[in-house]
RNA sequence: GGCGCGUUCGUCUAGUGGCUUAGGACACCGCCCUCUCAAGGCGGGGAUCACGGGUUCGAAUCCCGUACGCGCUACCA
């Protein structure tokens, strides 16, 4: 293995979608591959048939493509290439088990699931320390496997596991770990039905597409043992393994569905940008030692290595994602910004308004600071693309005085003369009149603020009223007069 | 129950025996800036480093126990 270029993979089941943990496993194992000028292989573990979700695997796929994660290889489809898929190798699967037969490392197994069960039961009435198989068909004489094989009894593959050895194994992240074989059991290795466990079809495919680095959850590193044993059956090189930390809920169970969003694809709905979604699930158990939080991916390539990974779980905590999503916005362009909004503005009530490139980055600039979302753009803002429906209550009663109506009346006046109003031209226009009516610049801006966008919050003034416009100001003025006024 | 893994501010984390009165980030609070809200700047509260024993001149850091959490314990992955 030395000088050797690491080759990796991400390995899901099909399930329906792409989980965010996943998302960290699989870029986890991209950013190692990329750092190490390696190949990142993705494999699809579809051996469960009764798992099979209808397209499942190009959802996985486009959420991958979706994160900047491409992996490297695969099966020829056409010119292009696919990801492999193990339901298409099963053939492959059987040969090895049934190597694994001749060496006498697995066995037939006959029993039926209802002695499984009751096995299952009576080891737990007596209270044994450790369920597992009683071996029972490991001790059929050749005679009776004949005669069961040719009769047709339904059977499967066991790995015959030795007593009393110590298994043996190091885990970049974890260290050394060992398991007594007396705890791990006869595990199945092809099904009734022909398809493999993913013990099997896992090692098998690890080692004929060369992986040499096994990158996965902590949920594996319990069944390691089994996989190890299997390495050693076929007398194969171990590939060297890394269990990463579990993704958790903010009451530190295992990240679920019930607690909120697990799917990538929920997150990019909601209107996550990916770079965001990649920095924060890189930083969810990983670091490189110094104070940096804002990375794009090929910065995390740069930097990534598996010995700084964690040890223990992480929460999934939104507000740090909330945040980044904020910087990595801030950090677009304004032509990406642009291009954006416009895919947003077609998402939304104002899809058949014909608004220009100008207006928009007007829009943008004015607002950049003050969004985390692309989508807030629009709807905290809305102002700018129709005049206010509603005035905000509490915002009336602090800046609505008695002689506001006569303030707005002189503004609008002194708007109304100018011809093409430059943003500083609203400014001299409002200062002009603050100084003649002798009050603070403050009391007119409120009060107008309110009357154009019907709001408290939002961007500077002299902005607001420039992207407005002199006609739409004078009007939404003229609104505001009479619809507050007569409250 | 058994086996395994883990445990530093609410959260993500730095820390690998003395540079640590445990540092940073998010969140929270305050101040500054300011036409509001943000952004930005400055500051604040917040972790007896799960607990108990050792080892050592000295431990968040090494060792041993305990507790708690999580994972696995299927012809699921």
């Amino acid at each position: 293995m030395i000088n050797e270029l690491p080759r990796v993979r991400f390995a899901p089941s099909p399930t329906g979608y792409l989980h965010v943990g996943g998302l960290r496993t699989a870029l986890y194992n991209y950013l190692f591959a990329k750092n190490n000028n390696g190949t990142f292989v993705l494999r699809i573990e579809d051996t469960d048939r009764n798992r099979y979700v209808e397209g499942a695997v190009e959802n996985l796929i486009s959420a991958l493509n979706w994160a900047g994660l491409q992996y490297d290889e695969g099966p020829e489809i056409g010119g292009d290439y696919g990801p492999y898929m193990q339901s298409e190798r099963l053939d492959i699967y059987k040969k090895y088990a049934d190597e694994l037969i001749d060496t006498g490392k697995a066995y037939y197994c006959f029993c039926t699931p209802e002695r499984l069960k009751a096995l299952r039961e009576e080891q737990e009435k007596q209270k044994l320390p450790q369920a597992k198989y009683d071996k029972h068909c490991a001790h059929l004489s050749n005679e009776e496997i004949q005669k069961n094989l040719s009769s047709g009894i339904p059977k499967v593959i066991r790995l015959n596991v030795e007593s009393d050895n110590t298994i043996q194994f190091d885990d970049i992240i974890r260290g050394h770990v060992e398991f007594e074989s007396n705890n791990v059991d006869d595990q199945v290795l092809i099904k009734s039905d022909g398809y493999p466990t993913y013990h099997l079809a896992n090692v098998v495919d690890d080692h004929l597409m060369k992986i040499t680095h096994v990158i996965r959850g902590e949920e594996w590193l319990s069944s390691t043992p089994k996989h190890v044993l299997l390495y050693d059956a076929f007398n194969w090189e171990r590939p060297v393994f890394a269990h990463l930390p579990l993704l958790l809920n903010p009451d530190r169970s295992k990240l679920s569905k019930r607690q909120g969003d697990v799917a990538v694809e929920d997150y990019r709905d909601k209107g996550y940008l990916k770079e965001a979604l990649i920095n924060f699930v890189a930083l969810l158990g990983w670091n490189a030692g110094d104070d940096k939080e804002f990375y794009y991916l090929d910065e995390l390539i740069n930097n990534f290595s598996l010995e700084r990974v964690n040890k223990s779980g992480a929460v999934f905590d939104l507000q740090k994602l909330n945040w980044l999503n904020a910087e990595h916005l801030r950090k677009k362009t304004d032509s990406e910004l642009l291009e954006m909004l416009k895919t947003e503005i077609q998402k939304s009530k104002f899809k058949d308004q014909n608004y220009s490139d100008k207006f928009l980055l007007l829009i943008i600039n004015s607002m950049k600071e003050r969004v985390s979302f692309i989508k807030e753009f629009i709807d905290t803002c809305t102002y700018f693309y129709e005049a206010p429906t509603e005035y905000e209550q509490k915002a009336i009663e602090k800046n609505w005085k008695t002689d506001t109506p006569n303030q707005l009346l002189k503004l609008k006046e002194e708007f109304a003369a100018l011809s093409n109003p430059t943003k500083e031209d609203f400014e001299n226009s409002l200062t002009k009149i603050s100084e003649q009516l002798n009050v603070g610049k403050g009391k007119l801006i409120h009060p107008l603020r309110l009357a154009l966008s019907g709001q408290s919050t939002g961007p500077g003034m002299f902005d607001l009223l420039f992207i407005l416009g002199k006609d739409e100001v004078i009007t939404r003025i003229d609104t505001a007069l009479n619809r507050i006024s007569s409250c």
